[in-house]
DNA sequence: GCGTGCGATGTTATCGATATCATAATTCGG
DNA sequence: CCGAATTATGATATCGATAACATCGCACGC
């Protein structure tokens, strides 16, 4: 359908590194007076400041921070470690976060954890090995080596996305075992009796489920089918779920689905089998993507606000890298939203 | 719909900061020994290796790549930047990229340049500062201050996911323009004479858009609807886009979206208003997501092999930084997938 | 008019590792 | 068995910045 084509590579100049002695040879001062002008501008009078700045112009100057971190020991760097970003779980904590602690003068680095167990702790380990000023980890239950690592390391961070007892340090998320109860109690108050889960085979996606079954068993009601899928889960998951439960349905039944991707693939499924929704399945997703919104009709759905979680984690993580007591645990709440499939 | 909860914060235990001179000392080696055993292990004799290695377990010990990094000047990081995780579009190279380059021992810090212009400036700059062994860039045109400060910094250079005749360094993508006009041959070839296209405000959707305007205009065809979109579009930019331009459509159209969250809303919209697809709206996305496979029915779009792209770029990227001679140019192949749209 | 204090700048030591060169231990062919 | 090549390890200098302390000059108050 189209070509593949090779060219020569281009000739490079010469190699030039300029330091932050050349900027202070060129502008007449000592080298931490540069330094000065970039990291405490208000400890320098305003003409030497210009200098040191014309210098560092016409040098293109760009200071080396591998350097300056060595020398002060704070890297200005933060690493986030998140399963995935094929899903659209974890991107708006992810961009809210990275952009407020940009404003604060750190980089964010994001590190891709899988769902495979044990991924985490090589990660980790490479991670710490750069010094971070800061981590943010996704989940809170971690290998009893990253709990000591972290000790050992020192390091602010802060949990995400799920909830523990006892945070390593500080925790925003929000309680997954009661969503899905909550998810139960409202399928529950619509009548229902007969109930079907689709659960990502993943820590949190599983404390969903098993909140939701719980809360069923609770009311004597009937959970007629309950399936794990991959992990992320994908459309194609859900719908290839709905066809292994199909059998098992109840002449009305309610689903729950750990994702809207989950979600929506059932929906497409059911509808494909000739299976109205909401009449002979009601289907309640999680996370509120766009998808569950913007398709036709809309469905239900779980929302936690990502934004925030970013924000608050961004926060308190600012606060205890500047030392302050923050709280060790916020735990958010979470709105359901129903729409036309339940 | 829940509660929010504060609890107070654990307390730390004392600050322990491990160095190579401590585990040199408790192995009764030299410095230099623990650092080769990390890094050259084929220098070092198995059995002092085993008391080094012993002596790192015990103490815990994390390498400093700062202070490594300072010392070889090599910082065995890569720095990509995209414009957003937010679309699938980038996440297959980026996943790609990511693991072999782990694979190959350098870290990848994934940065977000958004699609405002001037917003890759300032990146950049912070991560130059941080001297990468190399970049990943989305996109092959830059503005003249990243173009000087990348020849300056000297540090090989992949672009990607664009075409341009004169990259920075290596360039592994494909031609936009050429993919638009491949679309307009396609509809043409399916006997269409009447031509939309809803376009992200984005340098490569646009090219894109304008290849296939460009085309259907060579064959002296009718486009009856050209719309810019928001960048990265969503599925309702897509409902918005069809909606905006349904009073142009032509009783037969054919409609190229940028994007398959484009033309999935475009096929929603299109189906709420009763325009029928494909006998009324012929629809072709672009990027083979997983919607587009998976929806029901499955519609007609164009696949990039994502995958590819992000093993190219590694492996032309580590061949730049161990200094071989590396094409500069690779130029993919692209792929129509008709299915049930068109 | 002179000490005091403060703002602006400079000097020196150091961060924790590795490149490089030097040296000791070992192997091996003849 | 011996000297040269080879392997294993150590000593030293250095990467490029910043922390911490030192110094200088000037304004200001009494």
């Amino acid at each position: 359908m189209s070509k593949t084509t090779i060219n020569p590579p281009p000739n490079r100049g010469p190699l030039v590194s300029v330091k932050i002695t050349d900027v202070a040879a060129l502008a007449g001062v000592a080298p931490m007076t540069v330094s000065r002008v970039l990291n405490t501008p208000d400890r320098v009078s305003e003409l030497t400041a210009a200098r040191v700045r014309a210098a560092i112009d016409q040098l293109g100057y760009v200071p080396n921070l591998i350097a300056g971190g060595l020398s002060s020991r704070r890297s200005r760097m933060i690493a986030a470690i998140v399963p995935t970003i094929a899903s659209p779980m974890f991107n708006e904590p992810v961009q809210t976060f990275t952009a407020l602690m940009g404003e604060a003068g750190y980089h964010v680095m994001l590190a891709l954890s899988g769902y495979t167990p044990g991924g985490e702790d090589r990660l980790v380990r490479a991670i710490l090995a750069r010094r971070p000023d800061g981590l943010l980890l996704t989940g809170a239950h971690h290998s009893a080596a990253i709990r000591a690592l972290l000790a050992d390391a020192r390091v602010p961070v802060v949990e995400i996305w799920d909830t523990a007892e006892h945070p390593t340090d500080v925790l925003v998320g929000f309680d997954h075992a009661e969503l899905g109860a909550a998810v139960a109690e409202f399928f529950i108050a619509g009548g229902h009796t007969h109930f079907a889960v689709l659960s990502a085979r993943d820590p949190r996606a599983a404390a969903r489920g098993t909140g939701f079954v719980a809360r069923i068993r609770q009311h004597g009601l009937t959970v007629v089918a309950e399936r794990v899928l991959n992990a992320p889960s994908s459309i194609e998951d859900g719908r290839q779920g709905l066809r292994d439960i199909v059998a098992s349905l109840a002449p009305r039944t309610a689903l729950f689905g750990s994702s809207d991707m989950v979600a929506f693939g059932a929906l497409i499924e059911a509808r494909k089998l000739g299976i109205s929704s909401p009449g002979q399945l009601a289907v309640c997703g999680f996370g509120d993507f766009e998808i569950s919104r913007s398709t036709e009709p809309p469905f239900t759905t779980v929302r936690v606000d990502g934004a925030a979680i970013g924000r608050i984690a961004a926060e308190q993580l600012l606060a205890r890298i500047n030392g302050a007591a923050t709280p060790g645990r916020v735990l958010l709440p979470f709105e359901i939203i129903p729409r036309s499939s339940t």
